[in-house]
DNA sequence: ATCACAGATGGGAGCGCTCCCACACTACCT
DNA sequence: AGGTAGTGTGGGAGCGCTCCCATCTGTGAT
């Protein structure tokens, strides 16, 4: 019944006051109840919770919002156009990580797209209204200016994949470094010497990173760095395809190959075929993300794999933390974080 | 400067009352302005306009959904798990569409996946609170009591793919009859004469009225249904073997298939191929959706597209449609809606 | 008995907005 | 001159919560 206009006053949702009436306390007391404050009696608990439940309270959030000036809502805000996320598996690991992480939070995760101008504009005046409580920043670029906007809004953030060295938003990321160190050393093991590397975009501070640990484990094993044997990439089939045959070009001699990218690899297994090189007989080849690619390619590719949903869960932690933080008396100072979780070497009969 | 707390009293954001004062008028006209009523003068909207720039004034969200009961939000609620939404391009499609057609408004989508029950409970606790003006829900089975529990809610939703030609919420659907029907004729119209259907998941209403078409074509051009030409299948690709493998048994001499989805499809062609027929010279095959895997096969298969892209910006005009019609005094009585868009039948080399 | 103090509780004040009623003020009719 | 519609406009009264202070009660120390 109540047929027309729930809206009404009288035959709306039940709100704290009437919770309260029904309980025989005050309104006080049943949003201590609500909020599982340990100031209430077990009784007087009890007597609420019956109430709560006789009258199918559910706490009205925009009033909650506006009290207590939290939305109790984050984002994931993917600044590329929503084909790329649903082609990647990373987006689709991390927001499973993600996810995971939230369930046992009340906090509403949503998600946001910012490719194009128009959609930068609206995520601009969206931050700007407040209405979450903290961004999660996947896949930025070295020069984008979202991370600045963040800081200025004074909005908690944490953003995967840091942009240099020097990041100054709490970051995650996986450890570039030693992954790359793994895969050289790996093909060092397999008594191959001249190893040629692909990198991914140089201005992606995790792909700079994957040099410095092809470097170090070249060094570190008293090798020489023959630069003639690093050709920089872009993620990019293509991109590897390219690459590979600048390096054939150069060092036809070359025995090994470590790929900034599976799909880098990708390319380069087929320029490496048609100059017939058999893999891994002729030269080995390593590629790195792990994903659906290098279990189905001919043959199987060993890959560096990165523990992407474990990421999106530390990103949740931090920033449920970088949160906390803010919110008693006075900001605890810029106690950055950064965290680092481990890679893993999958090796298959590429290599 | 305001360096800890912006939310004390005095650095924080600027409210109404703030660019009522600066623009020297009173907060309703400030309100009128900001929510474009036609009752304000140019004059006065101008030094509004003027002080909310200088101010650089937001709404605050919260206070708005307090006041005036609404959220600005509506949820697109998908009853699967994650991996499902991001392995089938249905749903980045969908996607897409309600995305574009959301983007001159100002309303917010929010994505929710309800694959476990878990996901189901906080659902349900979700929409009880009234998070969302309205709710899009994709991919729904017969029996779900999700259309139920929107209804009792009184929240305006609108469902892609009717679950039955009785379907009480308002509805989306493409045109499977005539999808189906258009198939059918284009394998008459190519001489065949023995046509199987591997059909869908029979409890989808759509699947159903696959099956529809099927035999009303096959009827208008005179000819008998043989029934054992017609195998339920699943939509899967295991489905799909399982029912080529009975029919061949049944009708060797069948001429053409018609498979109730792409996948479905390349499970018969695996079979058909394993017992020599080819393809299309023995045996025409026509797939369903135009997948990617469509363009991908061997050879590359006729199949019929779905506008799913347009489905899901018709979702949304329905959608608002239905939100303005709850709005105004009392409802305006159950006009529910229902729209059906065209199918096109995409010709390869495969009929 | 008296005092001090901690725990439990009630309820006022406000968060920033929308809604709506009342009040100008103007223009146009009788 | 008096009426009668309009327009614009100001601001009170909430929306349903959280925060916090004042109050009350019971306990143990003095």
């Amino acid at each position: 019944m109540a047929s027309h206009g729930a809206r009404g006053r009288g035959g709306g949702r039940p709100t704290l006051e009437e919770v309260a009436a029904r309980a025989g306390v005050g309104r006080g007391t049943v949003s201590r109840v609500i909020n599982g404050s340990p100031r209430v009696s077990d009784a007087t608990r009890a007597a609420v919770e019956a109430a709560v439940t006789e009258l199918g309270y559910v706490p009205n959030t925009a009033a909650r919002a506006l009290a207590a000036n939290r939305t109790d809502a984050i984002a994931l805000v993917v600044p590329e156009p929503e084909t790329r996320f649903f082609a990647e598996p990373y987006f689709s690991d991390m927001l499973r990580g993600v996810g995971s992480q939230l369930s046992d939070t009340e906090l509403q995760l949503l998600l946001i797209f910012a490719g194009g101008d128009r959609e930068r504009r609206r995520l601009a005046q969206y931050l700007a209204a407040h209405r979450v409580d903290g961004v999660l920043l996947v896949s930025v670029h070295a020069d984008d200016p979202l991370p600045d906007l963040l800081a200025q809004l004074e909005i908690p953030a944490v953003i995967s994949g840091p942009r240099s060295a020097a990041e100054t938003l709490t970051s995650v990321d996986s450890d570039n470094y030693g992954g790359a160190r793994s895969a050289v050393e790996h093909l060092l093991l397999g008594g191959r010497t001249r190893i040629a590397h692909i990198t991914g975009r140089l201005d992606v501070y995790g792909a700079q990173r994957r040099v410095d640990g092809y470097r170090d484990a070249l060094r570190d094993a008293g090798r020489e760095v023959d630069e003639l044997l690093v050709e920089p990439g872009d993620f990019t089939e293509e991109g590897g395809r390219r690459a590979m045959t600048l390096l054939l070009r150069r060092r036809p001699d070359l025995d090994a190959v470590f790929a900034g990218s599976d799909v880098t690899a990708a390319g380069a297994r087929q320029v490496l075929r048609e100059a017939g090189r058999r893999i891994p007989d002729d030269v080995a080849l390593i590629g790195y993300d792990d994903s659906a690619i290098a279990r189905h390619m001919d043959p199987p590719l060993t890959s560096v794999r990165q523990p992407i949903e474990e990421m999106g869960r530390a990103m949740i932690d931090l920033l449920l933390a970088e949160i906390a933080d803010r919110r008693p008396p006075l900001s605890r100072g810029p106690a950055r974080r950064h965290a680092v979780l481990a890679t893993e070497l999958v090796t298959r009969a590429s290599s």
